[in-house]
DNA sequence: AAAACCATCCCTACATTTAGGGATTTTTTT
DNA sequence: AAAAAAATCCCTAAATGTAGGGATGGTTTT
């Protein structure tokens, strides 16, 4: 028996959430509330196995209920459920642990499938969220304008090496290296390696 | 009518591929190949709309597949298919492009449903697979070491700041900030701005 | 209450990086 | 074929970072 606690500030879609578990006689819903005022309290007296949760809520919202749920009860899953504006909130929930992430309009089906795979343990996401998660590993688009040696040569610095270290690993003269770096900074526009090394991570690192 | 090719090294494998994709009129499998040798070739005379490529072929890989389609035909979605083993390879596809990730042995239904959501403009992934993806974003669990200054100094360097601007930004001394980052040396057990730097961009920033 | 850490400041000496030149050979682009 | 970019090397001087000290007052931890 599987145990569901929800979070909703709209009692409509409290109600179809619930009608929508009673279908199957695996899940119970254990309790529901409008906010996140009593997560901690809420979580303990009736210690579910999966909480939905409504990122939009006033007063205290999903993302806090998550941080808290997830810090006091990390064995607890949760999956976030959002109307489908707001990518930093996505991003934010993945960082604090979320088990996976549906729209209030994807399909009653669609929503019991995500959860059975949460609690499979895996992670569930509508498809256009998806979309999202995989365009932040994109390659940024901006070209880079470092030659092959010279992006080498950037890499090897941004990985904490010296001049010396780099011309040896790379088997030329420290003056190469010099030289390399000279037109790093140039074609960057910067003239430190703090600033180039910064530029890699930000732009060249995959 | 959704033209697809399928790339796999199991001629049993692309008969079953093929046989579900015949259940649905919508679908047309225009053409398949053992592993990638002439993608390039085969996606230009049959210009499919969606590519199902298993990772793991002979010769010319799916990966290698997967990077010279999205490099000479971006629209076509390219829809990933592994053995569960291996992370790395996950990654590398999705920096590469690819639309989904589904596993072989995933019910032929949830392929059927992975297909339709990749050519809605979606990305599927098998549950399992976004796990990992979304671990990615977990921060990591090692305690910073440094002091909160500290860290705030690291940052600012880390950003491309000299140990000038530093103090400028901070509104401390040059000394102040030469003191914090002898400590931070000292704690990292480093002796250089790269390495500084280095390890703020692998371990701290999130 | 003592010990340890934190944040702040200073001085000095040495090492490394930065920047100005200049030069040759090979590859790539026009 | 000429021009531009890439990769290699050298010298030198100034700027910046690295490292050794030492010092004070405040905050945490033991």
């Amino acid at each position: 028996m599987i145990r569901v606690f929800i979070y909703d500030d709209s009692a409509e879609r409290r109600d179809s959430l619930k009608a929508l578990l009673m279908f199957n006689d695996n899940y119970k819903v254990v309790g529901e509330a409008m906010n996140c005022s009593n997560v901690i309290n809420d979580i303990e007296t009736h210690y579910p196995d999966l909480v939905l949760m409504d990122i939009n809520m006033p007063e205290v919202n999903g993302i806090e209920g998550l941080k808290l749920i997830k810090t006091h009860h990390p064995e607890v899953k949760v999956l976030m459920q959002t109307a489908f504006d707001d990518s930093d909130k996505i991003f934010t929930s993945i960082k604090n642990g979320a088990s996976g992430y549906i729209l209030k309009n994807d399909k009653p089906q669609r929503i019991l499938q995500a959860i059975e795979e949460v609690l499979q343990g895996g992670a569930a996401m509508n498809p256009a969220i998806a979309q999202k998660v995989l365009n932040y590993f994109q390659p940024k688009t901006i070209k880079n304008p470092l030659s092959p040696k010279e992006t080498e040569v950037l890499a090897k610095l941004a990985d904490g090496l010296s001049y010396k270290m780099v011309a040896d690993v790379l088997g030329v003269s420290y003056s190469t290296v010099n030289s390399h770096t000279k037109k790093i900074y140039e074609k960057l526009h910067i003239s430190s390696l703090g600033e180039a090394i910064a530029y890699y991570y930000k732009n060249l690192r995959e």
